[in-house]
DNA sequence: TTGAAAGCGCTAACAC
DNA sequence: GTGTTAGCGCTTTCAA
């Protein structure tokens, strides 16, 4: 019935309490055919009797392999983030694997040993938006466990990637705003470091070849640097403010609100990164939707593959959507 | 200089490099301090030569222990829970264990399959707002393995438990209400099963016997699910809309801004559980704030401690706080 | 189809 | 202060 004497129950009181040997009741466990139908019977009866759960840390130790790849974030309450881990965690669960999560906290210093620590334990790797230098990265990748890297491309350092193709989507979002007539826009930039950051103001400049200027600001990634950066957006003097994420501009619309400055009549608004709320703010929010599911699903079938030592090819970047709504009109 | 031959590093390689024996090093790894200086030296130079990493399964086998704590959360992608990872992941991190995040994607049937795959990791277990049936809870409580659930009760069950005094919360916003002069409230309810929810519910009764009268309405937990229920809510008759929690409050903002409904002129609203934007919405949201990082540090010290062996008295359940902002006044 | 036994890499008695 | 060695619970040749 129940376990008997102290501690767990190992493989061996099962093979007891089957008659059989333990070389059988893990064929059993691992389901190798070669087992005779009542003898298999059997041990599963003992199993479910003495409510035997195979140890985790023998099973990887006898078998060179965790089955469990590692997962890190730069924070986990971030809705893009969150999103990409649960379709990574879900879509690893399909080929038996578990997924063990760290959440950097935003600090550079900390990822690469929070890195360096989930190598001992996992089989693989997927680092989101790495804020580390260059080099850390690098001596990671030459760790030789598989490892991902989703949203930072470095082209010198041979580093297996996804990503979103956000340059394609801030260019979707400056012609929009170039089409309906602006010439001077704002860019509230998200946080340094970050490619994601990066590759918007390399769109950006992209946009200006057609005539568009922009100044840049230094701003943030939340709700909180959106609504202090109002003011002085507003100073900037353009016709249309480009927020680096949809919390950002958010920040601004209610900070907008407050000073009495209407949107889209006195100033446009953009934001990136569709969050639910974007299609419920007054106006709702003309923004542009990724693929964080996508990419999390993406990242696990790439980081599963290269477990399984097949060499990747080069990974296109997943496409994105502008959503073009309330936001954003022609200058008046 | 780097790893020789196949495979992987043992403790038995930087043993041979430092001309020291598997103990020694082992020792140096664990910080004994019964070491030679000159010795300890020259082992920790093979480590780094070597660059040496110790089996995380190795360790766990041996030690009889992982040094991991398994968490469970209904939905990574909900605030509330990735709030609570985070802070728990962090304290726990101080006590140099690590954390296995699962998500169990608001499945109940899923719950019981998951928490019992953690345990075969985990030296301890948090379950999260759990949806499964009392026997599935009580069979994990008496697998041996230190368990702790957070945001539900059972008082007959006998659990571990941390918990947000919901109940309070929802006493506050209706206490509030009727000072201002409410006599007819809709609730907005969340999901079916979930003891926040219950919990709503039990306090809403209780405020019944101050005169307040409670229309209860199906809804969800979503943005999505307000912004739909917000015309039954206005046929239910009440002047002011009770929300399961901010989503459901900013989805019903959203609507009834749609509807030309003004917030609060024409009907009061509240939300639960604050969130980052409940404070720069238009109107911002009258609110409940919960101690989401302080329940995570809660769940995390007792849960060490369960596992420490030591006997875990009754549990307060965490205070809350109303903020009162706009979208609440006296019934026109 | 089944079982005996040799590891997997590490810790912790126990001896020296 | 240091080393030898017997496990930890499982998988996996290799024989039978």
């Amino acid at each position: 019935m129940a376990a008997k004497g102290r501690g767990r129950v190992t493989i061996g009181d099962v093979a007891r309490e089957a008659d059989a040997s333990v070389t059988t009741v893990s064929r059993v466990l691992n389901d190798v055919r070669t087992v005779d139908p009542t003898l298999a019977h059997r041990v599963r009866q003992a199993i479910a009797d003495l409510g035997y759960r195979p140890s985790a840390a023998a099973q990887s130790l006898a078998r060179g392999r965790s089955g469990t790849l590692g997962v890190l974030v730069p924070d986990l309450a971030n809705p893009h983030f969150s999103d990409l881990v649960k379709a990574f965690t879900a879509t690893v669960r399909e080929s038996g694997a578990r997924v063990l999560v760290m959440d950097s906290d935003e600090d550079p210093a900390a990822e690469r040993d929070l890195a360096e620590d989930l190598l001992r334990y996992a089989d693989g790797l997927l680092l989101c938006a790495p804020r580390m230098p260059r080099a850390d990265l690098a001596a990671l990748a030459h760790r030789g466990t598989p490892l991902l890297v989703a949203n930072r491309r470095d082209p010198g350092l041979a580093l297996h990637t996804v990503d979103v193709d956000f340059h394609q989507g801030v260019l979707a979002v400056c012609g929009h705003l170039a089409q309906l007539g602006h010439r001077r826009v704002v860019y509230l930039a998200g946080p340094e470091g970050s490619w994601a950051n990066r590759e918007r103001l390399r769109a950006l400049s992209g946009a200006e070849a057609f005539g568009l200027h922009v100044t840049v600001l230094a701003c943030g990634s939340t709700t909180d640097d959106g609504h202090a950066a109002a003011e002085r957006a507003l100073a900037a003097g353009g016709t249309a403010l480009v927020a680096y994420n949809d919390f950002v501009a958010l920040g601004l619309l209610s900070r907008l609100a407050e000073l009495g400055v209407r949107v889209p009549d006195a100033i446009s608004l953009t934001g990136f990164d569709e969050i639910d709320l974007a299609r419920f703010s007054s106006p709702p929010l003309t923004t542009v939707a990724v693929p964080r599911s996508g990419l999390g699903r993406a990242a696990a079938r790439s980081l599963v593959r290269l477990m399984d030592g097949e060499v990747e090819g080069a990974f296109d970047a997943l496409p994105v959507e502008l959503h073009v709504r309330g936001s954003t009109s022609a200058p008046s």
